[in-house]
DNA sequence: TGTGTGATAGTCT
DNA sequence: GACTATCACACAT
């Protein structure tokens, strides 16, 4: 079956990431994250996301400058970094910024729209709600490992668009970041107020 | 339904 | 050699 999806891969252009990383967090959030396996594509609607700077920001793993693991943070915007943790989880981001300045976006939750089928596969798992609610599932569901550090995302197989079809702009808010011990002043964690597919477990006090 | 704890391996000092 | 992060499961209420 080689039936053309309506999903359009039109790929972001790369001024859209060459802002600071909490510009980048506040203007991913809503976008449809799609994965090509086989030619046939996984796609995900972004509904949180965590933003990490450079120097400045001790959560970061740039805080401390660049190292072989997070060379890609240094990289200007546009591309993954994808690292290993915990010692058997990925997790995903998004590189920020452009020229030298170290930023990326943290890809914490999804919502699954297109081959779900194969996320469950993926996941072992059947509720919808297991599939991406956090970044080291959505990353087991879309296949992503370090083969995929480091490459642009404006072309298969990994690729950032914008929903074709939006009714109004969705409704952000923002919280401190989760699962760091660092940086817990910064509102830096973005998500979508009406997404029921977060990875927090309580709903996030304003 | 919600909380607590154990498991794991790559990376940096 | 120490540190780092998340998931999955078990347990108690």
């Amino acid at each position: 079956m080689s039936k053309t999806r309506d999903y359009k891969y039109v790929p972001l252009p790369k001024s859209f990431y060459e802002v600071t990383p909490v510009q980048l967090a506040r203007k991913l959030i809503g976008t449809l994250l799609i994965r090509i396996i086989d030619n046939k594509p996984l796609v995900a609607r972004i509904v949180e996301v965590e933003a990490y700077g450079g120097r400045d920001d001790p959560a970061s793993h740039a805080y401390r400058g660049m190292t072989g693991r997070n060379k890609v943070m240094f990289n200007s915007g546009g591309c993954s970094y994808v690292y290993f943790t915990y010692g058997m989880h990925y997790c995903f981001n998004v590189v920020a910024g452009k020229g030298k300045q170290a930023g990326a976006v943290l890809i914490r939750a999804a919502e699954p729209l297109e081959g779900i089928d194969q996320m469950k596969k993926h996941r072992n798992k059947e509720k919808l709600h297991d599939l991406l609610s956090g970044p080291a599932k959505l990353c087991q569901a879309f296949l992503i490992d370090k083969s995929l550090n480091g490459i642009t995302l404006d072309k298969p197989p990994l690729l950032i668009t914008k929903e074709s079809i939006r009714k109004s702009a969705p409704e952000i808010i923002t919280t401190p970041r989760i699962g760091i011990k660092a940086g817990l002043n910064k509102k830096w964690r973005f998500i979508d107020a009406e997404s029921t597919f977060l990875s927090a477990r309580r709903s996030p006090d304003i």
